[in-house]
DNA sequence: CAATGATTTAATCAAATGATTAAAATACTT
DNA sequence: AAGTATTTTAATCATTTGATTAAATCATTG
């Protein structure tokens, strides 16, 4: 590691490398994707793709396991916050995890596809097990209503708020929504949100 | 066209080809799909899938179509059937894509997924626009609520009955569910989610 | 500045892959 | 049964694609 000290992280060939992985996988998937459509993308040779990944597999291990700390990374922290309330953590998580898909709207379809095809080994064994059912979201929600299973409760606050980005493909296809009123919708799901899954809390 | 007349559905070449191509694609997507692929699955000579459906992007084309339709197919009949209730509506949209779901758990993200990739020409332009916005169910959630945006109503539905299944992969990484549990939970949602979208319907 | 090590390039490989072809086998018609 | 059309097969193409190699360039160190 003689040269690279004094280049700075944009012109680093490296970084170039990974910068144009995120673009092109996220597009097109692992299979889809071509280690030279990467390379062109960057604006390197192709060689230098495996001189610094070795393949392109792993590779896309690398930008796999980024894209999906940043999918958990929103929620995480949220559902272990033991100082938010209950309705707090469910602002939080829906305007967070909007206003991180209005900027990645590919990101969910990308990264549950990806997974769904094992395309994926998984390299940071995190044990989420643990982390959520012990979460003081969990906790929170059993205090409330204990008749509420916790994974309905978070699959229906996560199904409101992300299934639009994936579904987006097919409501544009349906003519219900266009690309500037789709951001608008997912703006106003912001407020919305919050106030139907307190409603499910109150139903009974 | 002068063999294939007294041949049963069931071996006949045509239909083996795209039995297999229905499993292969579904399971693997286009790109990461082989023509090879599915001749072995269906038992056939490579060449008759090019002899049958002259290329790989022309069978998938048809499978595509057909997986749309049969995710469409759900929702459309229910949704223009002025004889029913909006409550009554609702009960059949998610018991009816819960039933199909839990037999073909790829179905919403492999359809999803190809869309947002842009891997299929819509060959059937069907004006699914005017279908859904002039549908009773709409005119029945205006009287119910005109303050209510039937794209948020709608998304609010899918959302809670379809995402848990493009979601499964990554529930069972967190160890939320395993294969068994999640279709008890499936199963449990039938009843669950119309009640809480008629709690939905009450919040002001 | 020369020597050493790191980075980059052009050329090339080997395997995989979608598709085609010509011939063989099979079924149908008269 | 002979003749014709359809279906199936084995072999082969032409590209594409992930990866490697050897040589060239560049930067750093002593």
């Amino acid at each position: 590691m003689a040269a690279k000290k004094n280049i700075p992280v944009e012109t680093n060939t490296e970084e170039k490398i990974k910068v144009a992985a995120r673009k092109v996988f996220m597009r097109n998937g692992f299979s889809a994707t071509r280690t030279r459509d990467i390379a062109e993308e960057a604006g390197i040779n192709l060689a230098l793709l495996n001189y610094y990944f070795r393949s392109k597999k792993k590779l896309f291990d690398l930008v796999m396991q980024e894209k999906i700390q940043k999918l958990f990374g929103i929620i995480a922290p949220v559902l272990n916050d033991t100082a938010t309330t209950l309705e707090t953590k469910i602002e939080l998580i829906v305007s967070g995890y909007i206003d991180v898909l209005v900027e990645n709207p590919d990101l969910p379809t990308f990264v549950l596809n990806e997974l769904r095809k094992k395309n994926f080994e998984i390299i940071q064994k995190i044990p989420l097990d643990k982390l959520i059912t012990q979460s003081s979201f969990i906790q929170q929600l059993r205090e409330k209503r204990a008749d509420i299973n916790p994974a309905h409760f978070l699959v229906n606050i996560l199904g409101m708020t992300v299934f639009p980005f994936v579904a987006k493909p097919m409501l544009m296809m349906t003519g219900m929504v266009n690309e500037k009123s789709f951001n608008t919708l997912m703006n106003e799901r912001k407020q919305l949100i919050p106030v139907w899954i307190k409603a499910i809390l109150k139903a009974k």
